[in-house]
Parts: C-alpha cells; structure tokens; sequence
DNA sequence: CCTTTTTTGAGGTGCGCACCTCAAAATGCT
DNA sequence: AGCATTTTGAGGTGCGCACCTCAAAAAAGG
C-alpha cells in the first residue's frame, strides 16, 4: 500500500493539518517544520493521490479545443478522439468542448479568445496558422491565467506555450527518405501537392522532403509546390495540368492533412507507370487506397494520442505542474499497407 | 458537472442504496427497478465515477510480470516503462511488479504460476514460449480467479486469454514491404537472421516477411532462417559463414527482438555493396545504428504502449469488465532515420 | 385474512485528500 | 516580564462511491 498524508504526518511528526499546509503551499508553516515533511516525503516516497486530491477539490477542469471549420476527415478523427478522451477523463474531472473557428480569419480567432471567461474555461488547445493577432491573444489569455497551447498546427511561440502536435520537418524529412528509397534506381521528377504553402506545417514538412532527396536522392527533382487551396474541381485542375507539362513524374508527395481531393485527381489521372505517392494521415479515404495499392505509404500523427496529450500538457500546465517532455512527444507514424 | 448516484436514485425514483445494489449487480432487486434505474443511466448518460469507486472499495490491483531472464535492450525498455507506469496508475490503484523466468524452462515457469497467490496478486502477464506446461498453468490460474494475459511472445490461447503486443506476421509483412521496395530493381537474396525458430513469434514475423517478398518482390529470394541461440560468437560465425557461402546477399532482416549481437557481426563483415539491413525494436544500439546508416529501418513496438496496455488490460479482466479493443492494438512502428 | 418472504429505504462509515475554523502552544519583541 | 505574533494541532465537512445494518414497506403464499 502507499503511504498516505496520515503515515506522512507520524512520520514527520506534525498534524494532519501540517502536512495539508505544506502539501498545498499553504502559509504559515516554518522552514524548520516544511523541511522535515518534505524529508519525511522522501523517505516514505510518499505520493500524494492526485485523483483522490481532485476528488477531494471538487475542481473540474474545462478545456476547449479550437480547431477549424474547414476540415475533412482527418479532423473529423479529431473530433472522434475528443469525444472518447472526454469520457476515459471524465474520471479526473477533465472535460473538453470544441468550438470551430475560420482558419484564415486571425482577426475572428483573436476575438474568440479574447472573450474567453475564466470561470468557464481553463485552457485552451488552438489548431490555426500563425499570425501577430492570435499570438497576441495567447499573451494575453495567459496573462489572464488561462493556458494555451498549440495544437497540431504549430505556432511556435518559443517558451510562450506549449506546442501538442508532430516536428513537421521530421514529418517532411521521413516522407522523403521514404520517397527517395521508393524511387531508387530510377529518375525522375516528384510532384507536391498541398492546400497552401501559407501554413507553417506545410513549409515545415516541403522543407524537410527537401534536404533528404537534395542531400541523398540526386537521381529525382522536386518540383516546385502546387498550391490547391482546398477546393476540389481546382484541386483537380492543376494536377492535371502539371502531369501534362511535365514528362517523367515518378513520384507525388501530398503534404497536406486533408488529402481525399488531390489523391482522386491523382487517381482519375491514370498516370503510367503509376508515380509513388506518399500522403499524411490516416482516413477512411487514405487507408482505403493504401490497400487498394493506389498510395504507397502515409505518414500519420495519431489523433487520439494528440488529443489525450494535449489535455494531460493543459491539465498540468492549468496546475502549474511540469510535464514529462518525453511521454508528450508525438510520434511520426509511417504506414504503410501491412501495418495498417 | 456528471452525473452523481444521487442524481441517479432521483431520477429513477429510488433510494440511494437501492441504485448502489443496481450498480454493483447485488441481489434482492426486483427486475422492474433495475430497469428503471438502467433507464434512468440511458437518460442521464450516468457514467460512475471509477476512480471514486475504487478509492471506495479500498481496491488494491496486485500485478505481475513474468518476464525472461535472458534479453538485452529491449527488455530493459520494458523494465523501465514498468518502473514509469507504477507511478502513473499510483493513483489508481495499480501496481505492478517483475519477476524474471527462464524462458527455456516451461516446467519451472509453470511452477511459478502455480505458486502464486490470490490475496497477493490479482494478475500476471507473461513473456513466454508456447508451451503445454505454461498454457495448463494459466488455465488453473484462471480458474482460481486470478487473470493472465499473453505479453509480447504470443500464446495463442484462443478466447482463453489477452493477448498484448503486436501482429507479428503482420509485422513481419510490414518489414517484407520495406525490404522489397528498397530493393526494388536489382535481384538477389535475402539473410534472415534470428535466435531461434522455436519460438512463435520468430516463425510468425517470418511467415508474414515470406508471404510479402514472395508475392510481390520476385526478384529477391529469401534464404532460410539463421539460428543465433543468442550466442555472441556463435552468432558472428554463423553469419559470417553465411555471407561466405552466398553470392549476392542484398539485404539481412534480423527479426528477433535482441538484435544487437547479429547487428554488429554484420556491420564487422563490412561487406561490399552494404546489404540493405531491417532490424526489430528501438533500443539504444539500433537506434545509434539507424543514425550511422548501418541499418535502413525497425520495426517496433512502443514499450510503453505495451506496459500500460497490459496493466489496463488486466485492470479490465479482473474487474470482469470489456476492453476497447480498438485502444489497445499495440501500433507496429516503422521507424527510420528521420522520425527517431 | 395473516404469515412469510422479498424488496426497498434510511442511515452510518470510510477511502485519501482539500479546505476550513478555532484554540493552544511556541516564538518573537519591547 | 508582558505582550503581540507566528506556528501548530484538533477536529469537522464533503468529494463520489462502496458496503454494511436494520427496520419498514410491499409482494407472495397459504
């Protein structure tokens, strides 16, 4: 069994009320008497029971996800995971909501922020491109004792706020390692394909792809991006038009998190030899042409790992506590059709 | 705020200790109460508040893991993930502890599970072989009311028992799909290189490379498995002497779990083109391996995943309750040089 | 109808902890 | 020494739930 604040208090030999004092920072205590409860801590490795603390605080925590309204089915995953964390967390007293914001409206998601209460909201989880407006609003939300953290889009902040989300170079990076083995002993040209390079991640992940096949893979070229902005017959468009103008496309990396329009425009191509095509994130969609044999890899974040996480770094960071960096790192998954 | 039992016994119309006897499945309810207050659960989307009711119960989860006393890095993963997670379920009651066994010895393994106590341990994951004498063991462990699950080394014991690791024919597949793409475009022949064959997961992961390579890759041709019995020299001697006998080796897949002996009898070879090589598990040898080039990709499973799967899991059993299934599918990792 | 059995309610206790109050003890200061 | 001030202890309450007892109410049986 573990010790509880009762074997603590024989221990130190103070009260009860002492070792409360002194668990929960509360004033009034000597330095003398602070040194030996937490000595006594240390010999008995006593840990305080955190759900029977919370239980016991009444506290109930309410974080809110802010995520986009534009969005296909990786998002939707999201939204699935969020709705599992908040039943598995209900029994730590977490429970998240999520509101939908305009990604490309910075003005809109500042004044979201801006009128957050305290009362009602604890922390916040923002998945939207960077801009001065909302990081602005993040100063001043956590001036007010509100936490933020960045949320699979990364704003990088600095030490401002943490960021839940996977390195999108090492992303970019792997998915050109995997393009570039893919492709070895032929040569050729490599198609990207992305809603727009505004974002950072896309940048991030373009520039990783980059320095592996510039570094390793002489024998392939990338072209520059293609830029569909998220719309379908557009999408469709402009990969047709450069699979025409360019001769010998042996590859397309499609760096963006909602891939279902341009891996269609892809396939309705017919392209020959069919190019290898690398792509992010599970979906129905994705998984689905990973086994039909119609993409050959996909280099995905999990959602519910993403989601769980960025509720325990909230939870800790709304406590003041710190975090074990390494449990929150989000790993870079690559699937392929047999590990599905 | 959830809903409370309070909440519930209002709603259904009934006594505190009436919605107690409901919820915890006591006898002298009538059946047209239960059903009320199941309804009034249905209604409220009453969920109990498990921590709390554990704190309640004085509950106290006694776990076991029987781990082999052989093993190298990877098994040293899992001690530390084990070390890790008994202060993180702290809270919920959980502990788990470690007990190594010879991996060879099915009659002393069995006799270990036969020793065990109900009052001091309420379950037991065991790494072990197939074997008549453990499977015999386990199902009288059962039968004593004491739970077991199958942990990394499959015992596929039917519906008998969890199983928690991964797929490993499906793992295998995976490392099949890798090799023959990488060596896509030039012919030869494949090393496959284990301790031993005896073992299920071994034949499995084997089964599921050849299944691939051979369907999809006919320009490789996998040779037969390398027995290393885990012997150091050994090991070096048998490969090296493979590697003299054969003309034309493109690619080596270690698949046992300890892979650092055959990893650096190879890389002592210094054969010429280098062999494109496929090792299993992160540790910190094949991770320093993978960062030089020695080696193309793992495939690996998280021991951290695998330890708290295994602790939530047999949580589940014991209470008598369901698992998601879907949470608890260990992830087969492929990792590569970028996403380390 | 009365008796027996089953079903239900009221109420208490405690899990480990937070948070509060009030009085007693120890310390500091002049 | 006397005082004010700080430090400490004793004890209570409640979080959501489990588990127990005893008596009252309801249903079943003759």
């Amino acid at each position: 069994m573990q010790p509880t604040t009762k074997d603590l208090a024989l221990a130190a030999g103070v009260s009860l009320a002492t070792v409360d004092r002194v668990l929960n920072g509360r004033a009034g205590v000597s330095k003398t008497t602070v040194d030996r409860v937490n000595q006594a801590i240390e010999k008995l490795s006593f840990r305080r029971n955190l759900v029977a603390a919370n239980l016991a605080r009444g506290k109930f925590y309410n974080f809110l996800f802010l995520l986009p309204d534009s969005g296909d089915q990786f998002l939707d995953g999201v939204l699935a995971r969020i709705t599992e964390a908040n039943i598995a967390f209900a029994a730590e007293m977490i429970q998240a909501s999520v509101q939908r914001i305009p990604s490309n409206d910075p003005h809109h998601i500042a004044r979201i922020l801006g009128g957050l209460d305290h009362a009602k909201v604890d922390g916040v989880a923002i998945m939207a491109p960077e801009s001065p407006q909302v990081r602005d609003a993040k100063a001043r939300l956590n001036q007010r004792g509100i936490t933020t953290i960045s949320f699979i889009s990364g704003q990088n902040n600095g030490a401002q706020s943490d960021f839940v989300g996977i390195d999108n170079r090492a992303a970019g990076a792997t998915a050109g390692r995997l393009m570039g083995r893919f492709s070895q002993h032929i040569s050729g040209k490599i198609l990207v394909v992305t809603e727009t390079m505004q974002a950072r991640d896309s940048l991030e992940r373009r520039l990783g792809f980059d320095q592996v096949i510039n570094a390793e893979f002489p024998n392939i070229q990338v072209l520059p991006s293609l830029e569909t902005h998220g719309d379908g017959p557009r999408c469709a468009a402009v990969i047709r038009a450069s699979f025409d103008s360019h001769t010998n496309i042996v590859g397309v990396y499609v760096l963006s998190s909602e891939a279902r329009a341009p891996l269609q425009a892809i396939a309705q191509l017919q392209a020959h030899p069919k190019p290898i095509i690398i792509s992010h994130e599970r979906s129905e969609y994705t998984e689905a042409a990973l086994l039909a044999n119609q993409i050959d890899a996909l280099i995905a974040q999990d959602p519910g790992h993403l989601v769980r996480s960025a509720m325990r770094v909230l939870r800790a960071r709304s406590d003041g506590r710190d975090i074990l960096a390494s449990q929150e790192k989000i790993r870079i998954e690559v699937v392929l059709k047999e590990n599905l």
